[in-house]
DNA sequence: AAGTGGTCTAGACCACTAG
DNA sequence: TAGTGGTCTAGACCACTTC
């Protein structure tokens, strides 16, 4: 190359090619070690001192590559503790990825009740969605999910059994937190992004049956795929939502007030 | 103040209070010259260096303010050329406001038909959303929208007629582009943020004859609210989306692939 | 060649946390 | 007191655009 930042011996344990931003650079790396588990969920990384030596580059460099991934919610920072790999508390899964409100605009904690949890073979939509062969295993679960004590929820899952080996019922069920962080705690998956389509329907008699409404009620459905790092899709779930009571909260642009 | 940065002679054109970090400060300010029209959308703001000497702080500290807008996507860098203020072109509003596409996933643009256009009062719940007084006055649109030649959302409108003085119906059917490019060339408001709340809904009589639907068909029902500089309300829709050929499309948590 | 944004370095000092 | 993230400065050089 014909060119060099002015530092003078690069020496880095871990080394950067040319060409691409450094920052970004060290962002993939960064990224890579959380999805092989080199830091797991709740624990720190190194810190940004400590990371600039590692990779032989400005601290600002670094800071810069943090920041990205913090702002994509991979990474948490603790002024005077360290920077930690984010956790799915239930506080972040509620106002990240559940987007189920009363009609009133009430948030509340959903309960999950499990109907149905088994072992099947992908069909050609599931396998399409998630990105495996048709007829590779998956596990299904059929949840129902109640907010302030009205049933609002019907959720069919449809996970790929290669990413969550040795996930059985009892597993599932003895979870004592929500269903992100039990793929996240037990499996490293960390979902980092969700693709939703919605829809309105008619509930048909069982779908009435289960949620407590008219059969031919309006109900909301939610196709929705999530994703780990390198985009790979982990999930599938299709929700049917109670409209009668409920509703679906987007906000677009959000970002710090000016 | 007990501390002093390396900056021997403040000097500022633009003074800086103390206390809030510096970049916030420099782009509240940013800020609050596009909401005033000092650089109006397209226009290029001064370039980062004449910033620097104007608020009297370091170059990084304006890319970093800048940073910020341009996230919101309230300001545009382009290399070589300068930093502007966003404009509400056709592609913007695509991908970032409108959600609604085929059933296929394909995307077309909304080709936009006008019903009716009339002043009214505000009711209780436009005063409430809009954040005016009842009975201030309101301008109300009725759309219809179709996409790739169907007819797909029937949208009403309603505007605080304050922020828009002079908008007539004429003006309204004359703009050669997006509403949203209306609101912000004619008036300077632009579109930073909107809120949305879904449900499903079944079609009324007058509802299925417009889109040309089936009477009680399942419909998906969009309440939105359009932001702008200080979250201040400018306008309140209500979209009616034929769900047997179109749905609604979200993805949370989108970042650059890592 | 001049001007603009884009990337990176090097180092100062502040604010917070923990032992 | 030591270590961590948070903010800011000052200046280098690259890539792109326009004249």
């Amino acid at each position: 190359m014909s060119w060099m930042y002015p530092r003078p011996m690069p020496s880095r344990s871990r080394q950067l090619a040319a060409g691409r931003p450094l920052a970004e650079q060290v962002r993939s790396r960064l990224a890579e070690g959380m999805a092989a588990g080199e830091w797991k969920p709740g624990e720190a990384i190194p810190s940004e001192a400590q990371l600039a030596r590692d990779f032989g580059v400005a601290i600002g460099t670094i800071r810069k590559a943090v920041d990205g991934l913090v702002a994509q919610q991979a990474l948490v920072r603790r002024q005077g503790k360290g920077t930690f790999v984010a956790a799915h508390d239930p506080g972040r899964l509620m106002f990240h990825f559940f987007h189920v409100v009363g009609r009133d605009g009430t948030k509340s904690y959903p309960e999950v009740t499990t109907l149905d949890f088994r072992r099947d073979r992908a069909n050609a939509k599931d396998a399409a969605a998630l990105g495996i062969s048709p007829l590779e295993k998956v596990i299904r679960i059929r949840n129902v999910l109640s907010l302030g004590g009205r049933r609002a929820i019907l959720d069919d899952i449809a996970l790929p059994a290669e990413l969550f080996p040795g996930l059985t019922e009892k597993i599932f069920l003895a979870r004592d937190n929500t269903i992100y962080h039990l793929y996240q705690s037990r499996y490293g998956i960390n979902v980092l992004r969700t693709d939703e389509r919605l829809r309105a329907t008619l509930a048909t008699r069982a779908e009435a049956q289960v949620l407590g409404v008219g059969e031919g009620a309006a109900m909301l459905e939610i196709r929705r795929l999530a994703y780990t790092f390198r985009d790979r899709p982990v999930e599938l779930r299709i929700s049917r939502v109670d409209s009668e009571h409920f509703e679906y909260h987007n906000t677009l642009g959000k970002a710090e007030p000016i």
